[in-house]
Parts: structure tokens; C-alpha cells; sequence
DNA sequence: CCAATCGTTCAGTACGTTTCGAACGTACTG
DNA sequence: CAGTACGTTCGAAACGTACTGAACGATTGG
């Protein structure tokens, strides 16, 4: 029965629409990624509108984030006035994106406010306080720089590479303390 | 003046309410961490109000979102039956605790899902959209598999060897393909 | 040049989430 | 046994965000 292709693509919509707010946008947005994607064919606007039973100013808001992360691809056939949208398929790729244009700059936003902070109680009045404080915004700033380096490292390695580092890493982890060894249920 | 300390601590204050949604809590929420990380002494229920210019109710929900994370524990004196809130300072363990109790079993339900609708789309009756969908879900499946991986293995790892991993595999890297290295500003 | 079609914009609205504050239960004090 | 000092709970209000739907400009074909 070809229900079951039909079952399979509402699955995925509602599954990247519930985990739409772990990349920041709506719900809407999440759903029609995973419609685009599914989709063989590049779809317009309308198209898009009507699978996912929302309206099209909806859809063209929503749109535009995706295309501002670079999940989506406008293309434009000459000869047709349709604009029509595909999905970016490479996972990677979206995810450095992603992590790059919302994560990061935010997480630069905080940074510098703890590196303010942390300078002004370095050059308050010495005192049991002021040491105390001091050091406490110190290693939040420590914690963020090591942040820092990992995701900017994270943003430029290949995925690839940072998978096999890190099947290696844990190899060498489990042969040196075996007793963290996960238990099987 | 003293008073370096004080916006020292407004301003931590602040920036750990700005991105308190980076952790999934509420503002206040994250401005209570903030409060009590820069406290030298235990604070509490009523002192934490005080200090945030909030409702204790506010801050006894707050408070046990943060309990719950492992930010934040609660400490008994005897013969005193106010109960003190301290916080947690080591934040590779509350980054650790805060990705398996909150991200991971989030990951893991949109995994779930993902997989389910590639077996069904998988069982449809055969045909090129079929092929189509089960290609597709099937790419996003290997992808959230490295994904998971990846996860699991930094909810293991040492911070520290993590750092020094990625270091070096940034040296590679730079080596190997110097044109990548970051143009200077 | 008109009608139809398409994507965009924006003000209004619906919805979920966060916050407040009063009421409550409990435990200690004198 | 009051009275007080806690922390907790919960309904109501305030708030922010996502969505709707109509109006609009642009483009194309008749």
C-alpha cells in the first residue's frame, strides 16, 4: 500500500517540528524542512503552503530563515514565474551553519559580557570579597575560553575526521579505565 | 570603590539571564545561578529573592529547575531550619549533566521517530518515490547516528583530553591545508 | 492593457510560557 | 499553644512569539 510513504513523510514533518526549537526556529519552519526534503521535486511556494496546511505568508516567513541558515535553495526556471525551493541535504554542512550564524554569535555575545565583568572585579578594591568574586568569574572565563576553542575547532574540522578522533579517543578511554565501560541493560 | 564589585556582579548577572535560554531555563533562572556562583556564602530561599528583586515563589520553581540540572545544591544546617542554596562550580560536570538530562533524551525521541519512519518508508510497495524517501531517511538517520555518537562520547570523555584532542587535530589540519588558516582581520 | 497568479508584508490575534503574589503547610520559638 | 519565619503551591495576569489573512506590488499570459 503506498499509505505507508504517506505515513513515513508525516512522521518525519511531525519529528522535525517537535525538534524545531533545538535549531532555534518555529515550529512551522521545522515541518517544512522535512516537507522540502522529502519532496523529489522543488516546490513552490504555494506547493508548500497547502502540505503543510498553513498559510502561504506563513510559509514565506519561514522560508526565509531556512534560507538564511542555508537549509534551503531557491531556484528560479526561466520561463515559469514560480520560485521554487529545495532542500540542502547535506547535514553537515547545515549544522556548521547553523552553529556559525545563531549559536555562535550569541554565545560571543555572553562571552564578552563575562570578560567585562571579570575585568571590573580585578580592578575593584582589594578585599576577601573581591578576591573571591574574581576568582569565581575567572574560571567561568576559563570554561569559556576552552568553549570557545571547541566550537571553533567543531565549525572548521570535517566531520569525518572528528568522528574517527573521537571513536579513538574513546577507545583509548575504555582500555584505560574499564570500569567506566557502560553496563549493558 | 566598591562599587566595581557590584556591577561586576550586575553584570554577570545579566549575561547569564541573556543566554539562560541557551540552557532551556527562564530568565530568572539563569540569573539565580549567576547570583548564587558569585556568592561566597550559601544563600537562602528569601536572601535570593532579595537580591533579584523577585517573588520567593519565583525563586523556589526556579530553584529546583536548577537542583534538577545539577547546578545547584541544597545544604541543612542543624538547628537552623533555613535551608541554604550553593552553587555548583564545576561546570564541565554541569554541561555533562545538563546535555544528558535535557538535550539527549530530546535527541533521542526525534531519533526514534526518524528511524520508525524510515522502516515504514522502507515496507512501502516499490516504486521511485519510494526509493526517493527511503534514500533521503535513510541519509538522515547515518547522520543522526554520527550525531549520537559523538554526543555519547562527550558525555564520557575528559574534558580536558577533549581539548587537547581537537587541538591537535587543528594542527593537522592547519598543516595539511594551510589555505584554510583564518585570514587576519 | 487587463486579469490572473505569485511571493511578500504587516497589523491583528491566538497561543504558550513566565512571572507574580496570595494562600497554604510546616517547623521552630517563647 | 499562639506567633513567627520559612519554603511551596497554584490560579491569575503579563508578556513574548508564532500564526493568520487581507492588502499589495510584481510579473506574465491573453
Amino acid at each position: 500500500m503506498e499509505d505507508a510513504l504517506v505515513r513515513a513523510r508525516a512522521e518525519l514533518v511531525e519529528a522535525l517540528g517537535q525538534q524545531s526549537s533545538f535549531w532555534g526556529v518555529g515550529k512551522v519552519t521545522g515541518a517544512l524542512f522535512a516537507v522540502l526534503y522529502l519532496s523529489a521535486e522543488p516546490m513552490t511556494l504555494g506547493d508548500i503552503a497547502d502540505a503543510l496546511g498553513t498559510s502561504k505568508g506563513n510559509v514565506s516567513t519561514s522560508i526565509r530563515a531556512l534560507e538564511h541558515l542555508g537549509m534551503v535553495r531557491r531556484r528560479v526556471h526561466p520561463g515559469d514565474r514560480r520560485v521554487y525551493f529545495e532542500a540542502e541535504t547535506d547535514f553537515w554542512e547545515i549544522s556548521r551553519r547553523v552553529l556559525s550564524r545563531r549559536q555562535k554569535p550569541e554565545f560571543d555575545r555572553s562571552f564578552a559580557l563575562v570578560d567585562q565583568s571579570l575585568g571590573r572585579a580585578r580592578a575593584a578594591a582589594p578585599s576577601d570579597e573581591q578576591r573571591f568574586v574574581a576568582e569565581r568569574l575567572g574560571s567561568l572565563k576559563a570554561f569559556y575560553d576552552e568553549l570557545d576553542g571547541i566550537v571553533a575547532l567543531v565549525l572548521v574540522i570535517d566531520p569525518r575526521r572528528l568522528g574517527r578522533l573521537l571513536r579513538a579517543a574513546a577507545r583509548v578511554r575504555r582500555s584505560t579505565r574499564p570500569s567506566l565501560r557502560r553496563v549493558p541493560q
